[in-house]
DNA sequence: CCCCCCCC
């Protein structure tokens, strides 16, 4: 038995076979040579509404330029924006990228024209499986799946176990992009209005989060922004598709969240440990932890910042077995004066160290969390 | 695409 008699026994006789294999001639005829006899019968059978008769589903690790048209199950590991260009019939076209991934390994689908579009419309989503039949061929990454109007995307219940690569804090670097970290959350931080440079509303927050390599801040654009309202400080979370840039104020990497990523809690173990510098061992212009006691009690203080807003500070020494520090107490950091008394157990976590009044001082502004034993 | 790290 053939391969079009094998998949027309799939169809439960709602043609004729004669019928079938003309559609299928047709079906060659209008992708003009792009599909082979077999994959043309899975489309007309596809056109028919039987979607099982590919049985010879292929692993992704097992795709390779030279096959031609594939047919596998995958699931969304990452979506990539949508871009339009100018064909030289002077149609606008358009091409998408997704990330597709199954137990065996990941693939970049290239979307063209309408499957582009069913980015931009949200109908396919991270996490979804998804039936996939394409082209391939190699591409500016290795190989690649084609998906243009003769391709199949469609939404399976089917089960696909991902081992998805997920990278270490330490690892991420400026630029990188398909970004899948998991952290502990360890801190949040309030939301931020601001007008974007098309003059719409935009929001802003950030999140810090550690795993045992580091930690990192996590910027979260727009309505990534509400994924936050269900969790907590301490909570596991994991980030699927982020991007990271050099933050230009604090040339550190961040991770971004826009449109496609996802930010949400995962069940998966996560150590976090903060790491503690010797008071002795600090030097200007980094961000440190110490732990220690409370050696010396200022002032509590208002007073009126250059933009005219006023603020409050008090400073505070902090001395551990290796040396003192001053250490100015920002914003509502700084009512904690009223708190403390000499020899106080103070942790201070992530606070800005600089050469000061005096000598070397730490700053503890808004993304500083104190903790008092 | 946003915001910081400011005082005496």
């Amino acid at each position: 038995m053939d391969e079009i008699t094998e998949i027309y026994n799939k169809l439960g006789g709602i043609i004729s076979e004669d019928d079938f294999r003309k559609r299928v001639d047709e079906k060659v005829d209008q992708m003009s040579g792009l599909c082979d006899m077999k994959t043309a019968a899975m489309l007309v059978a596809h056109d028919l509404g039987v979607t099982d008769t590919v049985k010879d589903i292929i692993k992704i690790k097992d795709i390779t330029a030279d096959i031609g048209n594939v047919s596998f199950v995958a699931k969304v590991t990452s979506i990539l924006d949508v871009r339009e260009f100018n064909r030289n019939d002077g149609t606008i076209g358009r091409v998408g990228t997704v990330k597709v991934a199954d137990e065996t390994g990941s693939i970049k689908l290239t979307l063209w024209d309408d499957r582009a579009d069913i980015i931009k419309d949200g109908s396919v989503e991270v996490g979804d499986s998804l039936e996939i039949t394409g082209y391939a061929k190699d591409g500016y990454s290795g190989t690649e799946i084609n998906i243009g109007k003769y391709g199949l995307m469609r939404q399976t219940d089917q089960k696909v176990e991902v081992s998805m690569q997920s990278q270490k804090i330490a690892d991420i670097k400026d630029g990188m992009s398909d970004i899948n970290i998991s952290g502990k959350l360890l801190d949040i931080s309030d939301v931020r209005n601001f007008q974007k440079k098309d003059g719409n509303p935009g929001r802003v927050m950030n999140i810090l989060i550690g795993d045992e390599t580091g930690k990192i801040r996590v910027t979260l654009w727009d309505e990534k922004v509400d994924s936050t309202t269900s969790l907590n400080l301490d909570d596991a979370v994991e980030i699927i598709n982020g991007y990271a840039r050099t933050n230009n104020f604090s040339q550190q990497v961040e991770v971004q969240i826009g449109n496609h990523g996802v930010l949400r809690k995962t069940e998966a173990n996560v150590e976090y440990k903060e790491s503690y510098t010797p008071i002795a061992d600090i030097i200007p212009g980094e961000s440190y932890s110490i732990k220690g006691f409370v050696s010396g009690l200022g002032e509590l203080r208002e007073f009126e910042k250059d933009d005219g807003t006023s603020n409050m500070v008090s400073n505070i020494y902090v001395s551990d077995d290796t040396g003192r520090i001053r250490v100015a107490l920002w914003g509502d950091h700084a009512l904690l004066v009223d708190e403390l008394d000499i020899e106080t157990p103070i942790e201070i976590i992530d606070a800005y160290s600089k050469s000061g009044y005096e000598d070397i001082e730490l700053s503890a502004g808004n993304r500083t969390r104190i903790t008092i034993k």
